[in-house]
DNA sequence: GTCTATATGGCGATAGAC
DNA sequence: GTCTATCGCCATATAGAC
């Protein structure tokens, strides 16, 4: 790997812990044993290192939902398959969740249009028409962003849920949650689930 | 209001929208017109001023849904007050949405053991109360972790789903996101909605 | 309780040698 | 491409007058 990409994967890791402020060049230097002067001979600026890492960190999760979306597969098993890949994504890689909710709270609406264009889009698409399959609503975008919104926060909030009553440690499972968001989405609330 | 807690609802705008290490004592101080030596008066450091804005900011909150849990209402009725209530809190109180969120990406175990505590246990318990009565699922902690996770991500990304395709701009209305949330949770993603 | 002035240190970023 | 040394600035926090 070369310097510039082993900075960046630091970076994206920092950044994600600590957000954009609460990284310095110089914690990050220390980080990849250089000086910060060598950093700043790949970026120009902090900024620009951010905008990069972002981008490192997202284009590493696009191709994750490839195998997903098999034009061979009954519409609901593709939406079981993505809900599936989402949790494990989210899960997994938590730099790169950590990196989107902060995106979430501190970009500007350029940032935001990138973010949804390069990340979510077409894998957005790609779960509408699923759910124009299986849903008689006329509001598929929204239907789409509760999927992905259901999932999002449901990993986001683990480390509040724990302190919850009624937790219990299989609830942070990716195949519970999976199975258990999918019958929410499929059923609602009512099921025997 | 005095000014040490004009200094605190300042503060809490200024740490929603920045974070702690974006935030500056001194931004502060122009902010609320006084010196940053005032500022210190009242706090002995920017640490504790932050968890005092934090405690603040959510203890606002702990009575808005003081009208939802009625006794004499139907589980369901209780259930569409709760989320409409939700829907109306997190997007009003802008700044109280935020703290949460950074909160979520940024306190240890100890502040979320606060937060659960301070801010989600009693309406959690309420929650897991009315889905109990409707549903015949085993899994009412994660059911009602469901029902907070998807309003709360629905609207925490609107400014990305803006650029998603087939946004409209009803989404964002309250009623509609209730409306919808909420039909969601009864009848799951086929229903006509 | 609020001010002015200042101590002390970390920050982003640059200069110039190798 | 990496280093050492440093600039100029802004940060948190404090001292002491009023």
């Amino acid at each position: 790997m070369s310097s510039k990409e082993y900075i960046l994967q630091t970076a994206v890791t920092l950044f994600s812990k600590q957000g954009f402020s609460g990284m310095s060049m110089r914690d990050l230097a220390k980080s990849v044993n250089m000086s910060t002067s060598a950093v700043y001979h790949h970026f120009p600026n902090k900024q620009a290192l951010y905008l990069d890492a972002v981008h490192f960190a997202f284009a590493k999760q696009a191709s994750a939902f490839d195998e997903v979306w098999q034009a061979e597969l009954a519409a609901d098993e593709k939406l079981s398959r993505f809900v599936s890949c989402l949790v494990r994504v989210l899960s997994t890689d938590v730099d790169f969740r950590r990196l989107m909710q902060r995106e979430l709270l501190d970009a500007d609406d350029g940032r935001m249009q990138l973010l949804a264009k390069e990340v979510f889009q077409e894998q957005f698409c790609h779960l509408m028409a699923v759910i124009e399959q299986l849903s008689e609503s006329r509001q598929v975008h929204f239907s789409a962003l509760s999927v992905i919104a259901l999932v999002c926060d449901i990993i986001q909030m683990q480390p509040l849920s724990r302190h919850l009553p009624g937790w219990q440690a299989e609830h942070e499972q990716l195949d519970f949650i999976a199975e258990h968001v999918l019958n929410l989405l499929m059923n609602g609330i009512k099921s025997k689930g």
